[in-house]
DNA sequence: ATTATACAGGACTAAAATGGTCCTCAATCC
DNA sequence: GGATTGAGGACCATTTTAGTCCTGTATAAT
């Protein structure tokens, strides 16, 4: 289905929580009775994120996560890359690219590219922009995208 | 990882395969030889694509798949689609949304977006670019694509 | 008509990914 | 020292995915 596994939203989530309290740090039992999400599995998340670098931790009595850097500098695909690993269409876009069928394919160049455009657009959305409670969606339209096909390549 | 399904791999490549030759029927068992892949995963993916709408079949010697439509009248996003289901970021973004968490959550709206903006991605790009060879790669920029997240909606 | 060709539909299995829990250890604060 | 809180990893159940195969049906050539 092209979607975020369940620990991914549930990273997000998180994530949003903790950027619209920066200034504490936040243990995992309050952050899981927030969200309303099991305890072990809010906490396995969170384990995930530190390691990715995108929280700090804090042990001990009145520890607890707080963000690495600023909301507006964490993007959504920081977060995706942190739980799931590198976002790649295809198996071949990604850094080993060893498809042995890459020569009957033909379409591997494309999916790259498309694979490029996708990245861009989710490392243009921030935590900030995710932690926003939107109580009014008036469509603004502001271009943020790029993408180059073959088609468009000169050939 | 937020990659496509092995299958829907398949599916683009042997519709690229059938779009760079739209005349004639392909058999499956053609198709599968052309791309490298076991008969029966290549046939299973045609039927697929043909339950959706993408390819047209006809039966007894001679038969065969055909595009339904033009290649460049078929997206990406249709190709996807037919192997995988709808394209949603989050649980939440689909169309049933029974997520009970929607409360407590924060970031349903604007995954939302996200998701939207991804849609768009993948319905500008067609069959007739993903099926084209890429002999050089020049990078030529065309804003193909807009997103509205709450920030930039007036709130 | 008969036969060979080729798709349709679905059952079935094996393997892998995912979600979730739990236990032990280490750090920190009081 | 004791309570708190995170780190790391083992572990299992469930679901999803990939792949195969079998039976049936439509079509064309002869």
């Amino acid at each position: 289905m092209l979607k975020l596994s369940r620990l991914t939203d549930y990273a997000a989530v998180v994530m949003a929580q903790i950027a619209r309290h920066p200034e504490q740090p936040h243990a995992a039992a309050e952050l899981a009775e927030a969200v309303q999400l099991p305890h072990p599995t809010v906490s396995k998340t969170l384990k995930m994120l530190v390691r990715a670098g995108l929280l700090l931790s804090q042990r001990g009595s009145q520890g607890g996560y707080r963000l690495a850097r600023p909301a507006s500098q964490i993007s959504a695909i920081d977060i995706i890359t942190a739980i799931e690993g590198p976002v790649a269409m295809t198996e071949c876009s990604q850094d080993d690219g060893d498809c042995e069928l890459a020569a009957t394919c033909g379409v591997s160049d494309n999916w790259q590219r498309v694979s490029l455009a996708v990245r861009t657009l989710l490392d243009s959305v921030t935590l900030a922009h995710l932690a926003e409670t939107t109580p009014i969606k008036l469509p603004v339209r502001l271009p943020i995208q790029s993408v180059t096909l073959a088609s468009e390549a000169g050939r």
